[in-house]
DNA sequence: ATGATTATTTATCATATGATAAATACTTTT
DNA sequence: AAAAGTATTTATCATATGATAAATAATCAT
């Protein structure tokens, strides 16, 4: 039987939320360690979401296609919480696709036995709630970002705010996010 | 002593997650009426967010000030809940406001009472747990539509999927909420 | 009802971003 | 190290949307 470490999880959790640790052991018994090798898909398009994922160690992507073309919705790095929303709130299939972008570790909750053990544990259910609503200011701002700030203010903005997605991401990844080509983003870039 | 109808927000609550009479007596009893007539603003920019609305009757937006220019981020309609999360789950003061488009009823809750009767009605806390994934999942659809569809779409899909939105609000309003100028909402439109 | 204000449309011109293609640069595999 | 495959940049041309101004339409206040 192999040790389950959850240290990195437990540590983000202590900045949210802290839990006891009766909740903590609860949650650590619907956990299990996975790793991803780069480029991989975590979880495929079509696929119903009901895994909630903590990275431990790496970069994923949550991506789907228009048209056939790529769209990277969004990057989550060490110590953040992945999940296809669409899919996982609403029990439906999920256009969606989740990679790895580097080689990379994930800690998978099991989101049904996570919603079993809100009924025991309400801290956890805090915790949770919590964890949503900080994703959900998150999508708020971003929103504000697109809606009226011209491509090359969104780039800056990432250059500031998260200067490590331009580090560790594949520039076409970041446009799209960006919600430009690549072509484009290579032209913005480019300006001096 | 008025006695407050919450008749439509009971409602609504049922059809999202069923709560106890003890817990809607309680919820009820930390809630207000108010009525705000066309163009007034429910709550003001720098204002902290620390109350929930839910709309009784009438339509609000919130908005803000970007380079003086009026942006709408989001309309809200009869049932829906409004708040501006990006303070109300910070803490910090809003750059937005919210305002009643229509003559508006709202009814108000007070949310750090609210935030409380969380650690007695255990139900309560997974009634706006449920309302907090609803929101988020509509801005991540918003992301989307907002990422990589053209202006024309956008307008379509809003035509399509939430008709009442060209019906009962000014047209300069819908103009920026859909990431665009009011002049090229109107040139979208005379498209045949 | 009348005039004043506000909202919407239409027109013209400017510009940021898209589409496509080709040239470099960088990675990975053998 | 060479070859093959990817990623990024650069260039050219096309187009959707922005900016501004003015005309029309709708709404509001007296």
């Amino acid at each position: 039987m192999v040790l389950l470490d959850v240290q990195e999880l437990s540590d983000q959790i202590k900045t949210i939320h802290p839990i006891t640790l009766s909740s903590e052991k609860a949650l650590s018994s619907i956990c299990k360690e996975v790793a991803f090798s780069k480029g991989k898909n975590v979880q495929e398009i079509g696929h119903t979401c009901k895994t909630i994922y903590f990275v431990k160690k790496g970069v994923v992507r949550i991506y789907y296609f228009k048209d056939a073309i790529d769209i990277t919705e969004s990057f989550e790095f060490e110590n953040a919480f992945v999940a296809r929303a669409e899919s996982l709130f609403t029990g439906k299939p999920s256009r969606k696709a989740i990679q790895a972008i580097e080689n990379t570790t994930l800690i998978a909750i099991d989101s049904n036995k996570l919603f079993k053990l809100f009924d025991t544990h309400s801290d956890l259910e805090r915790l949770f709630r919590k964890i949503i609503e900080i994703s959900y200011v998150n999508t708020v701002n971003r929103i504000e970002s697109l809606q009226f700030n011209t491509a090359e203010e969104r780039y800056k903005s990432l250059l500031k705010d998260t200067p490590d997605v331009l580090k560790r991401i594949p520039l076409k990844y970041v446009a799209s996010y960006l919600g430009i080509t690549q072509v484009s983003l290579s032209r913005i870039r480019g300006v001096k």
